[in-house]
RNA sequence: GCCCCCAUCGUCUAGCGGCCUAGGACGGAGCCCUCUCAAGGCUCAAACAGGGGUUCGAGUCCCCUUGGGGGCACCA
């Protein structure tokens, strides 16, 4: 066994939970547990500005609707708290100021609007944008007097003007950069907030957190990290960068425009919606693990415990990957078949209610054996099956017609299996197949010519779950007056 | 523009110098099964970005080019 790992998953409260965050959320989750130790949730809230009412609770949902909980995290506590970084203002401070007294900071006293002056020279004379270090070398005993005198400042990390810096990451090993190409990032705002840079910092330390998983949209600002870690003489986390999703064209990352497209299309990027559009966690979790890393060559199918048992960073793949609706829609499908019946009926009923319809128990679990190899998603449900649940199902007239036959010749099938029909016991499988089939054999009509007959009678529809299975469902009574309605509607086409 | 990262079928990927006539999956095409639709089974098309090295031998190691992605905020 590994040594427990501390691993979190530190979201900013901003908006909806999408795939990416999902994935990462994952591989915390995975990480912590199958080394026995702990998943932390942290909420990084340190730009209060940004803050989105209620994207806390729908990340919390879309992380238990996922499966993945927490050990440690605001809503539960633990001994590392609190977790939500605008609670933890004063630690930031703190350390912010050991920094500076050892000379790693420095206060910056610059206004935004010189910034901007700077910044624009900068672009105009094609340099690289970038604070030209005016308080740098402030002395502290000055700077101290500034701050007493009421002036507006913020944090600098001091970054060394020569040398490299080196940092490791777990999947593309060791990268260099040239310091001197290196901003002095600010790390505490004029608010006294903390940035992500000091915040994250100091909380993986102060939380005893030994691998830090996050995007790679986080990769260059990572010498920063490494170098806050050596500053404070901090042992750093293992660390690793995740690939980020592209579009599925492959061209970008998903824009909020393209996000409302999809939508339209029934797809969607956002946690909530995937839920909502019938998808199982167990297909979202098994595809988005899919997506840069693999077990081997061949495994596909996984629920969350064999990701437990299963995953490694080892094999994590470090290039971009383009989300693929189509096989999220392949996985789905796996799940649901995946389920048992009484899971199954679980999970379906409430698109019935939703719709209208009075759910029956029992005859709903006779409904999901026949449906079940056929939803893709869970509210293909129905179309597949709201029939059964209807008192009435009217075909349009000319949908009764029998492939290749006229209404004259469809009314003479339907006249006659109705009265195949009338003649049996009762309409189940067993009962009814045979006669059917014989009824075929001797008329001389095709199978599917009757059986398509029968089927939109019975159904209203053409694409339907095995005709007697579901007749079977429907009860004799049922099929019968179908049956009689159809003979009728056929028989006003062909007297027409 | 500058910095960083990445590079195998359309897509997700296996491949860690000889097991590769490059394997699997999704999607596509076809066939079988079949009362429709699925599911399932079988078959086919489909890739090592290009150029230099290193090596007896390179998809696998190094360099360059090209392409793609990410970042350059008192956001995370």
């Amino acid at each position: 066994m590994k040594n427990p790992a501390r691993v979190r998953f530190a979201p900013s409260p901003t908006g909806h939970v999408h795939l990416g965050s999902a994935r990462t959320a994952m591989y915390d989750y995975l990480i912590a547990k199958q080394s026995g130790g702990q998943f932390v949730l942290r909420i990084e809230d340190t730009d209060q500005k940004r803050y989105v009412k209620g994207a806390e609770e729908e990340l919390m949902s879309g992380l238990h609707w996922l499966g993945l909980d927490w050990d440690e995290g605001p809503d539960v506590g633990g001994e590392y708290g609190p977790y939500r970084q605008s609670e933890r203002k004063e630690i930031y401070q703190k350390y912010a100021r050991q920094l500076i007294e050892q000379g790693d900071a420095y206060y910056c006293f610059c206004t935004p609007e010189r910034l901007k002056e700077v910044r624009e020279k900068q672009n105009q004379e094609k340099q690289q944008p970038r604070y030209d270090r005016h308080c740098r070398d402030l002395s502290l005993a000055e700077a101290d007097q500034r701050i007493k005198e009421g002036e507006s400042h913020v944090v600098r990390f001091k970054t060394p003007l020569t040398g490299k810096t080196t940092v490791h990451d777990y999947v593309r090993g060791d990268i260099t950069v040239d310091n001197a190409l290196l901003d002095d990032y600010i790390i505490v705002k004029s608010d006294g907030l903390a940035l992500y840079h000091l915040a994250a910092v100091v909380d993986d330390h102060l939380m005893k957190i030994t691998h830090v998983i996050r995007g790679s949209e986080w990769l260059p600002t990572f010498p920063l990290h490494g170098m806050l870690h050596r500053a404070f003489g901090w042992q750093e986390p293992v660390w690793v960068h995740l690939s980020v999703f592209l579009k599925p064209s492959g061209k970008g990352k998903m824009s909020k425009r393209e996000s409302a497209d999809l939508l339209k299309d029934g797809k969607s990027i956002f946690l909530k919606d995937l839920k909502t559009l019938g998808y199982l966690p167990e297909a979202v979790n098994n595809w988005i693990a899919l997506m840069g890393w693999s077990l081997d060559d061949h495994t596909e199918f996984f629920n969350l415990e064999d990701l437990v048992q299963h995953f490694s960073l080892d094999r994590l793949n470090p290039s971009p990957a383009a989300i693929n609706f189509s096989k999220l829609d392949h996985f789905n499908g796996l799940h649901i078949r995946n389920k048992s019946v009484e899971e199954l009926a679980t999970l379906i009923k409430p698109y019935f209610l939703q719709n209208g319809y009075e759910v029956d128990d029992e005859k709903l679990r006779k409904i999901v054996p026949i449906i079940q190899e056929r939803l893709v998603t869970l509210d293909d449900c129905l179309p597949f099956a709201s029939f059964f649940f209807k008192d009435e199902v009217v075909p349009e007239a000319e949908s009764l017609i029998a492939k290749k036959l006229t209404a004259s010749e469809s009314l003479k099938i339907a006249e006659d299996v109705l009265k195949i029909l009338e003649s049996l016991p009762d309409v189940s499988h067993e009962a009814a197949e045979q006669p059917m089939r014989d009824y075929i054999e001797a008329s001389g009509y095709k199978a599917g010519q009757v059986f398509g007959l029968l089927r939109t009678a019975v159904t209203a529809q053409e694409v339907s779950p095995p005709l007697f299975e579901s007749m079977e469902i429907i009860g004799k009574p049922t099929v019968i007056r179908r049956m009689e309605k159809a003979v009728e509607l056929l028989r006003g086409l062909s007297e027409a």
